[in-house]
DNA sequence: GATGAATGAGGATTCATTCAT
DNA sequence: CATGAATGAATCCTCATTCAT
């Protein structure tokens, strides 16, 4: 990550080649994982020479790196940061949690990819953890300011509980969209996932909506 | 996974030498991981030549396999299946938690390999699966059991329920003890975390406790 | 060496980048040695683009060539070739030698690269043959003469003789300034140098000369 | 240099194939040089497989230490010093020069070697300088004996005269035995050099021997 | 059973040189 | 004249696996 260690292309024959490079370089990791891929693969597919690779990147994890950069903007998403931007908490929730899902789905062959580099490269293992950190803080200061406003349960610890439910998501959303981990049969849609996941965050929370989407009942 | 290629020792001495390469091998594997693990290394720090290890295992997978198999018992956890047995499910829920946490602390470096070599080997892959489904389906047994006996929401589906909650935790206890992710500081202990975890868990399924350790309020 | 296979600049403006690259190759030589210098990296020094180099020369050689051309003028030395200029022998081989040796340590980084060089390149391993073979014509010219004159023993062979000072002196001159061998501590300084270097020369010639700076006795 | 990184071989059969690589690579780098020296061509001339290779070595740097070790034994001259040993310090000086200039000549592919490799790679560098230093050394201390026993001239440095006087001997050595530099035609046999160089030598000390060899003309 | 030397396929990487703009 | 991107041949090195002793 960092900047690229090679000058960005100065002409636009430059700009063009590394941007099929790059293109080329998330088919084949998508195709061959990114232990397997060769740099040779991915130059050949880009059709250009193998030297050219060099020209502008160093090895493997900088192009995966370009190859992330490039997805980023796709992969932002909301959390519950401005969860008190709205009169309806609980459709905040839900919405950030549907966004992340989708986001995950549209991508998931390279947040399975990034899952496995980071099992290998420790610059990525640091990458992936930066962004986990950011989607857990920005949930976090959701929850405190739930639990200010009287909306959730004051009985945990923000911080922590942000860390379980953002990863209760993540996980779920790995384990469906990029390990096929089918809950039951093929019957599970998308909405229902979101549904539940919501609704397992709020009842989490003790989040008392007085919203008539109310979870559980109370005697 | 599947029995060993290779017959296991008939003399004393070869399992002497099996259990010296077992041993090493965990070694070798938690200090290198294990795509950088040699089976070279492996060999020379078991004190055999190398050669020998082939008169036990065929490849990495195979001994690794056997590592796995080593430590398989200590993994072993109770779930939730067993709410049934006792009249506090809050505190078989606890108890389940603090067991799979503790289990998961103790092997912390080899649940980490896990993690690894599944992003590798599509036979750990299915492993590290089955293994999952079977916690999954044992804590789903027991959401429907809850559900049944009016003590846990009937509004979520059990078999999602559990394997977002399951998640949950795993993910928790990954990132915690494998990944070291501080939640806050140092300050989070190992309690705090099985307690956040079970009262989320709990508040997640709405769990109408009648017990003290009610969570929420209903007025 | 030879004449540039490329012409020399027809403008202005190509006068002054023959003249930059030139100056960037010394400074990359002598940075990084002729072997790891690349014609990138002069280039880039020159600040002119990469093709810009093929504009001028055909390859490293030739703009190696080009560096020692420019610096020939400095390392021409008189030699003891005008020993009979003047009418005290042993001045003109101090200052013959003083001469060697101050534009030796003036240029040493350069004959340190020729020294690389002529190891790796058998063109120019002839330059510097040529060179030396120059300078020792011209001594045993000057020995010659000296034994005819009387003043130098005539028991030696001029050419071996001036073959084996001469090579005498270059070690010397290649060792303390390019090698960095220093004699005993640094205390010995360059008139030392000199000195003892003509000393040596004058007595192995037996030169007896009448003037105070005879060395050793004549009973 | 330094022991190899490489244990050395436990069986017969490696020490056969260590040896054979040793020899194929001397013959190797003769044959081509150093630089262009292959490691697979030097596996393939010991006739065995390119990993074998690494067995035994880490890199060419390596393997060629081992050439010089294994040439070293008959590389040691005796120098000066041993002067005093004997009654005609003259004659020490002859026997001492013939031996270098012999051992010179019967390994002069190697010591060209090394006067390459010594120019492109530190360690080698500093491996001959060593190897320069210490034959400096002892024949600095002949010298300062020769001087306190009043058989040379007290009026010059015997380090700096030593290290004169053998770069003059080691360098005519490499000019005559290794880069062909032949002296007048060719009619410049192997005891006229010695006999050149040894004349030189205490001519330049002004060795006022008692023998009748005696050197030069005193009027 | 144990030993440890031998094997060799396979991929990353460099950089002088060319040429279209 | 200047530019700088494209080319691709050529070598190093690793390590799982075999097998003669």
């Amino acid at each position: 990550m960092a900047a690229p260690a090679r000058p960005l292309p100065a002409t636009v024959r430059g700009a063009r080649t590394r941007a099929a490079l790059v293109a080329a370089a998330r088919r084949v990791f998508e195709r061959d994982g990114y232990l397997d891929a060769k740099l040779t693969d991915i130059a050949k597919v880009a059709g250009c020479a193998t030297g050219s690779f060099y020209t502008y990147f160093t090895n493997k994890e900088e192009i995966f790196a370009a190859v992330l950069e490039q997805a980023q903007q796709d992969m932002m998403h909301p959390g519950m940061g401005r969860v008190s931007d709205t009169d309806d908490p609980y459709a905040v929730l839900e919405a950030s949690n549907r966004a992340y899902l989708e986001a995950y789905r549209r991508n998931a062959k390279l947040m399975g990819l990034l899952e496995q580099v980071a099992q290998v490269d420790p610059e990525f293992r640091a990458f992936r953890s930066r962004r986990a950190d950011a989607f857990i803080a920005r949930n976090a200061a959701g929850i405190a300011d739930l639990q200010e406003r009287g909306i959730a349960g004051a009985d945990v610890d923000p911080q922590l509980a942000s860390r379980a439910l953002s990863g209760m998501v993540s996980r779920l959303a790995y384990g469906i969209f990029v390990a096929g981990e089918v809950p039951d049969g093929a019957g599970v849609d998308f909405d229902a996932i979101v549904d539940t996941v919501t609704r397992l965050w709020a009842n989490a929370l003790n989040m008392n909506s007085d919203s008539t989407r109310a979870i559980g009942t109370c005697p």
